[in-house]
DNA sequence: CTGATGAGTTACAACTTCTAACGAACGCAA
DNA sequence: TTGCGTTCGTTAGAAGTTGTAACTCATCAG
């Protein structure tokens, strides 16, 4: 959403912000009808210009989609950056992503829902990704290794290649895995609605797993 | 895909044999680029008819992609009643699951994945789900609560809607629920792609959130 | 054999993405 | 201030899509 409006000719400060605006109306259309409903020819008509003239802005659907993706990814990473800054556990980095997750549920799914199969994300957005575990792994590391020292952890200290120059022992590693897949798996299944009508409530289940990941 | 071709008129054979080559064209697109790259025109070309006549077996798009995801859904009841009724235990039943998603990770997806926000399963797909959990329970109602004996447990005892007439304890609950959310954290990020790159072993991760489920 | 039912056709409307060509506005520079 | 080039937005149009309407023709039943 930080569209650089830094020092730069006219020229480019409008630039930015018409493509700030067209993200800002992809977002709507996003959250209200899905990544697959959006519409290029309906943002320039809200915008009140003509479908073509969107192209000076962004070379196509899949240049905007992939923009959004950009943009959520690094809008999860800051989240988390700034709940590591201000000395957030892993409990508090959890309790991040999930109000991340449900302040835009579809924003989410763009960076961790179905994917289309011919995609290969860029890779400055991989590189986010890792920003992201990096965070995760700090807060891991910062606890003992736990019921985590586990045969697993052991293949993980040869297969480390995500962890590269992270200091977080094997342990750690396995925690920070189990909590990414497990707070994922309550998350997406939550959103999706998959527990609608199921009488329990949601919230409890994400806390007994992440108490289940902090404890032990 | 089990298209019923039981005793009927020579016209409704034709049109279940007809409906039954639209679904697998449509299987195969969806395999290939995705659910929302469904194409209906693209399928009649395929089976040498012009696009309209489609219409005379599907609404529309959207009743072809409910049809699906009800295939989808038996399919999965179906792989779970099978490994069940050859006595499989959770674990069994963690390795149905996998195997059914590595099948056809666009077929899991469509089960599990993004869903269109204003979109509303017909009643008897969330019947099918039912099933589907019902069969897990049974499962995990085999096992001795262990450390499932949670406050979370305690919280589902009076809260299980979804396990209406089922007589699982509620740690068992937990334990299923803990299974599915689990299994479908792992299993989502591993068809999405997400581990590509990170060094470690996918089936591994898989094998070692089963043993955590399983041992205690 | 006849007549209703249903399948497939073409024609069309209303969308979509996206390209091409044009005009007009804008900013910079002499 | 006067150009002049860059960039924006336009319209026109091609090639798709979903979906409707009307028509033809085969098939099946009585």
């Amino acid at each position: 959403m930080a569209e650089k409006t830094g020092t730069k000719t006219p020229r480019e400060r409008y630039r930015s912000q018409v493509r700030a605006e067209i993200k800002e109306r992809a977002w709507e259309q996003i959250a209200t009808a899905g990544a697959s409903a959006l519409s290029l020819n309906a943002i320039a008509k809200q915008m009140g210009m003509s479908g073509p003239a969107l192209y000076r802005y962004f070379a196509g659907r899949d240049e905007l989609i992939t923009e959004l993706i950009r943009d959520a990814y690094r809008s999860l990473a800051d989240t988390f950056r700034a709940a590591s800054a201000s000395g957030a556990d892993v409990a508090a980095l959890a309790h991040a992503l999930r109000g991340w997750a449900l302040d835009d549920p579809q924003r989410y799914f763009l960076v961790y829902g179905t994917p289309v199969p011919g995609y290969h994300a860029p890779d400055d957005v991989t590189a986010i990704a890792s920003e992201i575990m990096a965070t995760l792994l700090d807060a891991c590391a910062a606890l003992p290794p736990g019921d985590f020292a586990t045969p697993f952890a052991t293949h993980l200290e040869g297969h480390r290649q995500w962890a590269d120059g992270h200091p977080a022992p094997p342990a750690a590693l396995h925690r920070a895995l189990a909590f990414w897949t497990r707070l994922h798996g309550v998350l997406s299944l939550e959103l999706a609605g998959h527990f609608t009508g199921m009488g329990f409530d949601p919230p409890l289940l994400f806390a007994a797993e992440l108490e289940d990941l902090s404890a032990h």
